[in-house]
Formats: structure tokens, sequence, C-alpha cells
DNA sequence: ACGACAGTTTGATGGGGGTCAAACTTTGGA
DNA sequence: TCCAAAGTTTGACCCCCATCAAACTGTCGT
């Protein structure tokens, strides 16, 4: 097993994990992993309408941001939100960011 | 009085919201707005290092994020932060940005 | 050993974004 | 009336970013 170069939880810094959040593609992703927990690329990854190395790029920008964590087993690489770091960092952002992502367009008529 | 054209409240898309808080100039105008309450563009945005065309263009992000509201009244414009808007849309979203925006960048030794 | 599989890396491309400078618009004051 | 003040708009520049395609790196299974 090998953990992937992630920034520290006091390196963390806001405007890059917003920023990695507003991308609808890296946002699915975060909302998959908050569903489903520790997953393969591949998993948290399928069916996005990209092309595979795009995604790549969308883990690596997730990571480097520090929003999850990535680590290499084999030919697999299992990511998993950074729940309890962004927490401690950001109280109730990540939280908030996924209640909104989860929740339908439109509001009830 | 004039107000310049903004998203409805159901129009306000995450991702949106999320990009434009993600750029520092732009959350520094929010965390003002935010401790200062409703202010001119002047107010809100001097002394951010940037020409005030750069500032002009991020208040316009802003306003079609459907983070501010503004107002034309005579040859200023007052803008205002959407919280109402912003907490029935994303509850609790803006709240723990300013909070985490607001914190000192180093914790307690 | 060989091929399939999971991801990454490396161009290439097109579009968008942040910035400044300068011109413009509108308003308010002298 | 004339000029200064507050923002906006436009143009230019540069860099970054999302995307795809193709090549590459390891690893697992047969």
């Amino acid at each position: 097993m090998r953990l992937l170069p992630h920034p520290e939880t006091e390196d963390i810094e806001l405007t890059e994990v917003l920023r990695a959040l507003s991308d609808p593609v890296r946002l699915e992703i975060v909302v998959r992993l908050a569903l489903g927990g520790e997953m393969t690329c591949g998993n948290a990854g399928g069916e996005l309408g990209v092309h595979k190395s795009t995604a790549s790029h969308h883990y690596r920008t997730l990571r480097e941001a520090g929003v999850v964590l990535s680590k290499q087993e084999g030919r697999l690489v299992y990511m998993s939100l950074r729940r309890d770091d962004l927490e401690s960092r950001f109280p109730g952002l990540l939280d908030s960011v996924l209640a909104a992502a989860e929740r339908p367009p439109v509001g009830l008529p």
C-alpha cells in the first residue's frame, strides 16, 4: 500500500477546496464518495461521461486540494473523502456542500 | 433606484456559487459584506490590490452567481449578500464558508 | 511470459478567467 | 456649465483548465 502526496490538514486552503468542488464532474465524484465511502477510482468515476484521463485529472485536483485521500494498492487506487480533516479545518463546510449537492434541483411544487 | 439583473433564487446553482467563492479577491469581498452589511462597491472592494475594472468584473461574477444583490442609486452601486436566498437554497453553506474564511490561517500553538 | 486491466502522464486544443489600461457613462457638486 | 467621482465596458494579454487521444506504467490472472 502506498499513499500518494497530499497536503497536510493545516495546509488545506479554503479557496482551493471551493475551487475543487466547483466543477460538476468533481462534485459528482465527491457525492459518490460521500454515499459509498472508500472506493476505487473506477467506481467513483464510472459513467461520468468523460474520458478516463480526464477523470484522472479530476482525481488529482481533488487530492491536491485536500478533499480526497488516495492510496494505491496494486493496480487499484482507492479514494476516500477526508471528512475529518475537512471538518476540523472548515467545520460544517463539506456537510453543507453535500446536502446542497444531493438536493434535487427543483423544489416541491 | 434600479436593480441589476440577478438569477432567481431557484436558479442559483451550487457549482457557480462555489466557483464564485473560490477566488481570494471575491471571497474577501464576501467577507466584508458579511461583516459590514450593505455597502458600495468602493467600500466593499477598496484596498484589494486590484484595478477597479478587475474589481468590477468580480462584482459581476458574484452577482451573476447569485451571491450578492446589487442596486444602483445615483452613481453608487450598493451590494449586499443574498444571505436568505442562499440559506434557503443551500442551508448552512454560506455560514460555513464565512466561518472558514474569517478563521485565522493558523491554529493555536 | 503474455495479455488484459486500472490509472497516470503527456501533448494538443479550445475556451474561459483574472488582470490591467484606457475609454465610456452617468451622476453629483462647485 | 464643467469637472470630478463611481463603476462599467472593451480590448489585449497570459495563464490555467477541462477535454480527448495516445502512449506509458504497473499489476493481476492465466
